[in-house]
DNA sequence: ATGACGGTAGCATACCGA
């Protein structure tokens, strides 16, 4: 069973590339992020004739996340709960696949960086980071049913040195400063494995890289992640950075992360 | 290291992203 995660960057404007990803690459789950609209003007027509159910927890304009998937689903949690966010940032599903049952979540953390007309504002940073507590939170409570769980998307979090191009280029980012850094290893540390990094401890697995030449020059971040509770983490068999979506026309500044589960 | 990209809203240009 394959279970992928894409920041899409518009679900609308990258329809083609995902119906031709989802014919060769043929993934059970996909965890999408950035969709970019809200529920009525979701492509479900197109996606369901591709043979995937579309579960959306949308928005206009601005973020937005869904779950794609071949097998049946139920939507658990449209947010995290406990947390009021004007944001569609957080999706939970339970997917019925034929040999267990997986919770999976859309993860679309904040950037966290001020705007650029007014770089000492600290509010968004603030919000990330109340966003990573409740994400804390809600994880530690899931964890207690000793369930398979895939928490997944674009996290907007840098880990460690090793996981970005020019680490003093982003000292102080907010995708890497160390309060950001010090709660992504604390939501590990509660027992959810980063699929990627659990395989490959040298390759940088980077799965974005900013429009223009940064791709051609491998100029990217990892900060897309699969994180799995230890029940899921057992069957996994594979996780790779899959580069396709990134080298077709009108790409997304993200690609794709899939992990392979057999139980 | 910002926006030389790129998407959205909506019609010129502002806002957002990482």
């Amino acid at each position: 069973m394959l279970i992928s995660t894409y920041n899409i960057n518009s679900v609308n404007a990258r329809l083609p590339n995902l119906l031709s990803w989802l014919d060769k690459a043929k993934p059970d789950v996909v965890l999408l992020q950035e969709i970019k609209t809200e529920f009525n003007s979701f492509p479900f027509f197109e996606i369901n004739s591709a043979g995937y159910e579309a579960k959306v927890f949308g928005q206009k304009s601005y973020n937005g996340v869904a779950v794609l998937s071949r097998h049946k689903t139920e939507i658990v949690n449209e947010g995290i709960p406990g947390f009021a966010d004007e944001n569609a940032r957080y999706l939970e599903v339970l997917v019925k696949a034929p040999t267990a049952d997986i919770r999976v979540a859309s993860v679309y953390l904040p950037n966290g960086n001020p705007p650029y007309n007014n770089p000492d504002d600290e509010s968004k940073f603030a919000y990330k980071l109340e966003f990573m507590n409740a994400l804390y939170n809600h994880g530690a409570e899931l964890l207690r049913n000793h369930e398979k769980i895939v928490l997944g998307g674009d996290f907007n979090v840098i880990a460690t040195q090793d996981d970005v191009y020019d680490v003093e280029l982003f000292k102080n980012n907010a995708l890497f400063r160390p309060a950001v850094r010090q709660r992504l290893k604390a939501l590990q540390y509660l027992g959810f494995y980063d699929a990627f990094r659990t395989l490959h401890p040298q390759d940088n697995g980077y799965t974005y890289w900013d429009y223009g030449k940064a791709y051609m020059q491998d100029l990217g971040m990892r900060i897309d992640y699969l994180f799995l509770s230890a029940q899921m983490a057992d069957a996994l068999v594979s996780c790779e950075v899959d580069k396709n979506p990134r080298v077709m026309d009108k790409p997304s500044d993200h690609t794709v992360l899939t992990a392979e589960f057999r139980f």
